[in-house]
DNA sequence: GCGGAAAAGGAAACCGGTATCATTTTTTCG
DNA sequence: CGAAAAAATGATACCGGTTTCCTTTTCCGC
């Protein structure tokens, strides 16, 4: 008769020894302010060579010693110091935010996204708010990256379209994600919404309503994105026939004073539009105020329509019928790109969002 | 006849050497991406020590070697590592903004005040927003600060009023700066701002036009600021013989949902206010959009006072008057605090605010 | 010119991790 | 069973600064 051939089991550690090692670290944990590798290496009686490959997720230790390590690192309550492991690979834990002077509301929402991200990790979000205007704005990005050497940079719009600072990052050797509304890189540097379609939602919209005198406010050509919407929202309108003559067109700068100034013009123009499609909601603010003061009525005179769905839209009255884009998930998908490794199933997260629109008062059948 | 005694001039560095020094310099800043320290010793031919003291401006060091450093240093283009200097000193170069959830708006502002306070240091800020709901909240700042030890912290008001909070940093021996509408704390780790003042500014705007009978939204009880600005509003009115009765306050949430409800539970009670003065911008926005509900116009039928001027204010159609509270003044004042050597002139800073009201349009004279 | 104090500078350890490469242990297999 | 191969671990240097403590210079009055 033959033995069965048992699979062979995991040889575990010694319970005496690892109870002994326990106590020792909860006592260290008592005493000492802080506990560092050296300590672990010590208790647990290994070399801190080892302790450094379990905090690493080394495939080259033994599961018996990384049992053992593991449970007086908990025990120890050890938490490796982010500085010193900064110091040793030659890169920071910082996650950089650069952007331009953009709506408030869209950089705090994009900030809530990658600070989702990065929630209960070491990595910490810092701001790099620059101003394109300035002459030295990339020298100041650059100084920042070659001392602080962070670990990646989240590039949103309009930042994520200047190559200058594309090239800068690559010279610099910098990890970066771009958010824009078009693929202006590889896949795994870029979250892509599709502004077009967003706009073409609007434009259905506005052509169900029975509107064919329709006006778009958009943002400066320098931005991908006031090209893709206002493509977009050309081809939207294209499907039931309807033109946006050139005429119809204004450039904005994406600020509440522009969307004011812009829409002025459309209102005291040749033939007045019965709707207006702003580029993003501060301009739509903008347009409010200025039907406003031309004694107008919004929807029943004039419907208007925003881009993003900030929480401005909902604040003003009657409330923006927009089309909303998803930036806190954007930011945090963006944030994952930079932090999650790369074979990590969250890296296959979502890299491609769909705005929608967003009815709400602001528009109105033609009358 | 005596020789007149000159100034003994100081010894200065042999101008052979320090050119050759400043050519090797040189050398090494084309040739490799980044100088070290030892780099600099040695171009210099000193110990890294000496160079350490220059760094922090030792006075330990004699004025030819410092400047045979110093231009070394130029020439190299050597900026010390933030991170090599955080892991030696045991604390990090980062400021930590702390906030619940307030208006973005205000969080940007802060920000930017603070940003404009460190633009060029080594420090960096990093933003720590948290839920005072959540259970571990202060687990979650207490892990944060023992792990990167930031040079300090930034508590904008609420925040800063949480003394469990305080208890917090004091025990973890965090330097932190509070900015509040009364003092809380020592001066030098306070910013303050007279809400109060503002409030009463408000009172007497609104006694100048005629009105009389008056409500305040005013935010959670268990705010300083609400408080603050609760009492220098009735005081303000008080000066003109106004009674502002406990059944013309409702307490709001400082959101724009709660400034909504509460401003319609006053437009419908026994008898409508003539003005409302709402306790932020947030709230007066919520204001504004039931009146118009009401089928109420701005301000013939009912004027409205905010506080804060946010850029919400401006957007608002017709444009709010509020209480400009200078936020981004104030991120940068408690910045200067944290960052500035105590010795130092700029650690002089103001520290007192004084709100001020901005009169715009949604205030007339009562009918 | 000399002794002693103060000023200036340097050697080596340290902060808390990671990397290289050699060494020890374990496994595999003839 | 024993040798070679593979796996696991450790000794030591290193990242780039600061700190401790000791040595060398400089300055001063006599």
């Amino acid at each position: 008769m033959g033995f069965v051939s048992l699979p062979k089991l995991p040889p575990t550690v010694d319970p005496a020894r690892l109870q002994a090692a326990i106590q020792e670290a909860e006592e260290l944990r008592q005493s000492k302010a802080r506990a560092n590798i050296n300590d672990i290496a010590r208790i647990a009686r290994v070399s801190k060579k080892t302790v450094s490959r379990v905090i690493n997720d080394s495939p080259l230790v033994k599961p018996r010693t990384r049992q053992l390590i593991d449970a007086v690192i908990a025990a120890a309550g050890f938490k490796p110091d982010p500085q010193a492991r900064a110091l040793a690979l030659g890169r920071s834990f910082l996650i950089g935010l650069v952007y331009y002077n953009p709506s408030p509301q869209y950089v705090v929402n994009m900030q809530f996204g990658i600070l989702d991200a990065i929630q209960d990790t070491d990595f910490q979000l810092v701001l790099r708010p620059c101003d394109r205007h300035e002459a030295d704005y990339l020298g100041r990005l650059g100084r920042f990256i070659e001392q602080h050497r962070p670990f990646g940079l989240v590039l949103p719009p309009s930042v994520s379209e200047d190559e200058a600072v594309i090239d800068l990052l690559r010279s610099l050797n910098a990890d970066y994600v771009r958010i824009a509304s078009v693929p202006l890189d590889v896949p795994a540097r870029m979250i892509v919404t599709n502004d077009a379609e967003g706009a073409a939602q609007a434009a259905r919209h506005l052509a169900a309503l029975g509107h064919t005198d329709i006006a778009h406010i958009h943002g400066p050509n320098s931005f991908r994105s006031a090209h893709e919407r206002r493509s977009g929202f050309r081809a939207g309108l294209a499907e039931s026939r309807i033109d946006l003559p050139d005429s119809r067109l204004v450039e904005g700068a994406y600020t509440f004073e522009s969307g004011l100034k812009a829409t002025e013009r459309l209102l005291y123009g040749a033939r007045r539009p019965t709707a207006i499609f702003a580029g993003n909601d501060e301009m739509a603010a903008g347009a409010y105020v200025a039907v406003r003061m031309a004694g107008l009525r919004i929807p029943e005179d004039i419907s208007i329509v925003g881009f993003d769905d900030t929480p401005t839209s909902a604040r003003l009255w009657p409330a923006l019928t927009t089309v909303r884009l998803p930036i806190r998930e954007m930011g945090q998908a963006a944030a994952r790109l930079l932090v999650d490794p790369p074979e990590s199933p969250d890296r296959q997260a979502q890299r491609n969002f769909m705005p929608e629109i967003v009815v709400r008062q602001s528009t109105g059948r033609v009358r």
